[in-house]
DNA sequence: GACAAAAGTAAGCAACCGCTTACCAAAAGT
DNA sequence: ACTTTTGGTAAGCGGTTGCTTACTTTTGTC
């Protein structure tokens, strides 16, 4: 009652933003990009809703933001060889941490928007198959990667979006070496001779 | 010019009904629940838009017939053992039959909504995946189904809703080849001592 | 042909969406 | 101290959504 209601913090542009970018981490993970709302995003952020758009623009690029500053954190510092089991360690253990990086299955929900689509496509899911790409030496190593990628992303669907039983309740290492132990036998060369090279 | 604006058909209930369905199957199939609106859906039936609640009550409901309808025919038609096959054939060759059983990427699209999702869980997935589950005699038989539909419906995702090359441009009975070789592998039994019996 | 049930239509309601505008107050520059 | 810049706010615009309502027209029945 000492304070006004308004300016309750001394200005702070920068704690605003992460306010915000924190907020729609949150809402895009919890709900996808259509099902989060600009109105949302602000009142969880504890913000003035015009502010989302003088810092992002967009809603859409505040989904480019979020998702492109999350995923970095994984690319970098995980080796290759380890980026299944990372990932799906990600898309297993639902819930753990909200504001770390696990917008994951924020991704997942927004497939089905067509510019959460776009930016999916062409600022993450190129970067994340290069990668995967190394850990095979076989003439189509690209599409192979795209396929393991593919599994995991359809896992982390049924088990954290759509919340499909047995998968959902299974016993997180329990899918791990299934998955592990599959893909090993998927990326490895399997057309020794290679009777048509082109 | 002879023929009045109105009326252009005699009255049929049946047709009209069958319009709306086959109008819904092929939006829901291209754009997903919820960028197809209802008013897309009677426009290209060419019928009155509140047609669609007098005979479906509401949009969930249509989406939950036009996948009950489809689904039917590919289940029960098909052996458990071509089952893989012929839904990934079904993903991969997008856009041939619109109007036929090719409702799968429409389904794809759709998870991102919650009032679909429940659809797709309660009353289709649970019926895929019971079939996959008898290609395996393994103890987890029923989770290793999970995972293969989780790898088709990922291939799905990418290649025709996210439309990620390579995998979007990969020749299709290359991509066949890989899944039915891998999926094979998942399926046999690994554990052939299984020491830990409950 | 009268009449009730059913099929079809036009219009609109209430809510929500992303985004913009006009304005105000706090900070920064001088 | 005055002005400029900038962070913050309230209100609302134009559009879309799923769904409803009040009404007219057709159809089957006697």
């Amino acid at each position: 009652m000492c304070e006004d209601r308004r300016s309750r913090r001394r200005r702070d542009p920068a704690a605003t933003r992460t306010a915000l970018l924190r907020a729609a981490a949150e809402l895009f993970a919890e709900r996808g990009f259509e099902q989060t709302t600009v109105r949302d995003v602000a009142a969880r952020a504890e913000v003035n809703q015009a502010l989302l758009f003088r810092y992002f623009g967009s809603k859409q690029e505040l989904f480019a933001e979020v998702l492109n500053r999350n995923s970095e954190t994984l690319l970098e510092t995980v080796p290759p060889a380890e980026l299944p089991r990372r990932i799906l360690e990600n898309v297993l253990s639902e819930g753990a941490v909200v504001g770390g990086e696990h917008t994951l299955v924020g991704m997942l929900r927004s497939f089905g928007d067509e510019r959460a689509a776009r930016v999916l496509r062409d600022e993450l899911g190129e970067s994340y198959s290069r990668r995967l790409a190394r850990l095979s030496d076989a003439r189509d190593a690209r599409l192979r990667a795209d396929l393991v990628l593919a599994w995991l992303f359809g896992i982390g669907m049924l088990r954290s979006v759509l919340r499909k039983s047995p998968l959902a309740e299974a016993d997180e290492r329990e899918v791990l070496d299934h998955v592990t132990r599959t893909v090993a036998l998927l990326l490895e060369n399997s057309e020794s001779g290679d009777p048509a090279e082109e």
